[in-house]
DNA sequence: CGTGTCGTTGAGCGCTTTCAACCCTGGTGG
DNA sequence: CCACCAGGGTTGAAAGCGCTCAACGACACG
C-alpha cells in the first residue's frame, strides 16, 4: 500500500471522472477531496482484513479488487469484483460493524480513501447524499440476491449458464459476447465452483455449440438454448459429452 | 388473502406495537396508518410471486412468511424467514424493480400493507425516514452476507455448525439453547441443504455430544468444540460416526 | 530460455442428493 | 377411547456430481 503524494487538485480531478461521484455538487466534491487520500496497491496485496473495522470509504480508481470470504479449506467465496468507479464498505461505515469480507487487489490498482468521519458527516447533513446511498444499497442488495440465486442452482452447469445469461447486454439478441470481469479462477469462486469445474462446464457448453470461449471473452451463440438449459437442466450425459443424436 | 375490515384506530394501535414502527413520530404513524390495509393469509398461500412488481410495503403482524427463490429442480432456496414486526421488499420499492424472490406464508399470518406511493412520498419528505431505511438496508445487506458465508462453507456439517453459532445469544457462555425460527425443512433450504442432510448433521452432532435436539429447540452443549468444528472441519469419519479414540 | 501465472485435462474418491420407507405427533371423528 | 390420517421428520441404500490432487499446456515476461 504505497501512499503517493498527490495534490488535492489531482485527486479532485480524478474524482470528477469517476462514476461514483457523478452528479455530486462541486462544493461537496471539494469538501470530500480535501479529506481524500490516493494510494496504489500491488496485485495480491490485502486492503482490508475480514473482521477489521473499516475507517475509510474506498473507491477504486484503476485496477480491481475482490471482496471475498475465506473458507476453512483454503479456498474462498468471491462476493464481488470491484472495478474503476466502484466502491465498497458503505454498510459497515453506516452501522459501524466489522467488515464481513476480505479485500484483496486482483490487479495493480489505485484506490481513493476517504475518512469515515467525513463520510458520516456528509450523510448527517446532506439529504441528497443519503438518498443516493439508499439507492446504492438497494441496488447492491438486489445484486447480491441475484448472486445467491445463481449459487443456489443445483447443478454447476446451470450456475454457469445463469451467470452468462445474467451478463447479457441490453437487447434480446440471442447471440452476444461478454467479457469476463476477472480471472476465471475468481469467477469460479464467485459461482461457488472450483476453477476446474468452471473450466469443464465452459468446455462442455463450447463442445455443444452453445458458446465459444476465446480467452477472457465468451461468445454466446444461442441464448435460447442456454435459457432452456437453465430451466430444465441436463444430465451431462456421461463424460463423453456427445449427445447420442 | 382475506381482507378483513379493520378500523384505522385498530391498525394504528397494531402498528404502535410493532418493532418496525418504533420511534416513529405520532404524526407519521397516523399518516401511514391511514393508507394501511391489514389482511390475513393462510399457511402456504402466496403473497408475492417472483418477478412481480411490488406495489406495497409489507409488514408482518403475526405468523411468518418466507422469502425464497424457486429452483429448477422443484426445491427452493430460502432467503429469509420474516416474523412479527419485520418487513420486506424495501429495496424493490426504492428502485422500482421486480421482486427477486417469492413470498409465501409458512403459518397463518396477519399482514399490514402500505401503498408504495405513501412510502416513497415519506422517503422524499422525511429525512429521518430515509436515515432509518439506510440503517435497515445496511443491516439487511450484512445479514445477507452472513448467510452467504454460511452457505459457502464446503461441508454441510460446517454449515449447520456455523448456523448454530450464528444464532448464539449474547454472552460468551459456551452452552446455550436456540429455538429454530421455522420448520427444519425451511432452515435446511436456507442453508442450501436438503432436509435429509440437515437432519443427519444434527443427528451426528447430537451423537457426538455437541448438541441436543428437542423438537424445534437445539441445546448447544459445547460452543468451543462447535467452533473448532467450524474451523478445522471433520471428515465425518465414515458413517459409523464413532471417533476411533 | 527459464520462470511464474493461468488454465485445462485426467483419474479417483467421497459427500450430498435422491428416492424410498418408516416413525412420530397432534388433530379428528366415529 | 381408539382408529385413522396428514404433516413433519428421520433413517437407509444407492448413485451421481463436484472436489481433490496431480500433471500438463499456453502464454507473458525478464
Amino acid at each position: 500500500m504505497n501512499r503517493a503524494t498527490i495534490s488535492l487538485a489531482q485527486i479532485q480531478d480524478t474524482m470528477s471522472r469517476l462514476a461514483y461521484f457523478e452528479d455530486w455538487e462541486k462544493e461537496k466534491l471539494a469538501r470530500f477531496s480535501a479529506c481524500g487520500k490516493q494510494f496504489s496497491l500491488t496485485k495480491k496485496s490485502c486492503l482490508v482484513a475480514k473482521g477489521a473495522t473499516i475507517e475509510c470509504l474506498y473507491v477504486v480508481v484503476s485496477g480491481q479488487v475482490k471482496l471475498f470470504i475465506p473458507l476453512p479449506n483454503g479456498t474462498e467465496r468471491v462476493i464481488a469484483l470491484v472495478g474503476r468507479g466502484e466502491s465498497f464498505g458503505e454498510p459497515c461505515l453506516i452501522i459501524n460493524e466489522p467488515c464481513p469480507y476480505e479485500v484483496v487487489a486482483t490487479k495493480d490498482s489505485h484506490i481513493l480513501a476517504f475518512d469515515a468521519l467525513i463520510y458520516r458527516n456528509e450523510l448527517k447533513h446532506n439529504p441528497r447524499m443519503v438518498e443516493r446511498m439508499l439507492n446504492l444499497l438497494s441496488k447492491r442488495l438486489l445484486y447480491t440476491l441475484r448472486d445467491i440465486e445463481i449459487c443456489a442452482q443445483p447443478s454447476s452447469l446451470q450456475r454457469v449458464a445463469r451467470y452468462l445469461m445474467q451478463h447479457r447486454p441490453e437487447g434480446d439478441n440471442p447471440a452476444f459476447e461478454i467479457r469476463l470481469p476477472g480471472l476465471k479462477r475468481d469467477i469460479a469462486a464467485q459461482l461457488g465452483l472450483t476453477q476446474e469445474t468452471f473450466s469443464r462446464m465452459l468446455g462442455f457448453m463450447a463442445q455443444q455449440g452453445l458458446i465459444e470461449v476465446r480467452g477472457g471473452k465468451v461468445g454466446v451463440e444461442d441464448g435460447g438454448r442456454l435459457r432452456h438449459l437453465i430451466e430444465s437442466g441436463c444430465p451431462m450425459a456421461s463424460s463423453n459429452g456427445i449427445s447420442p443424436k
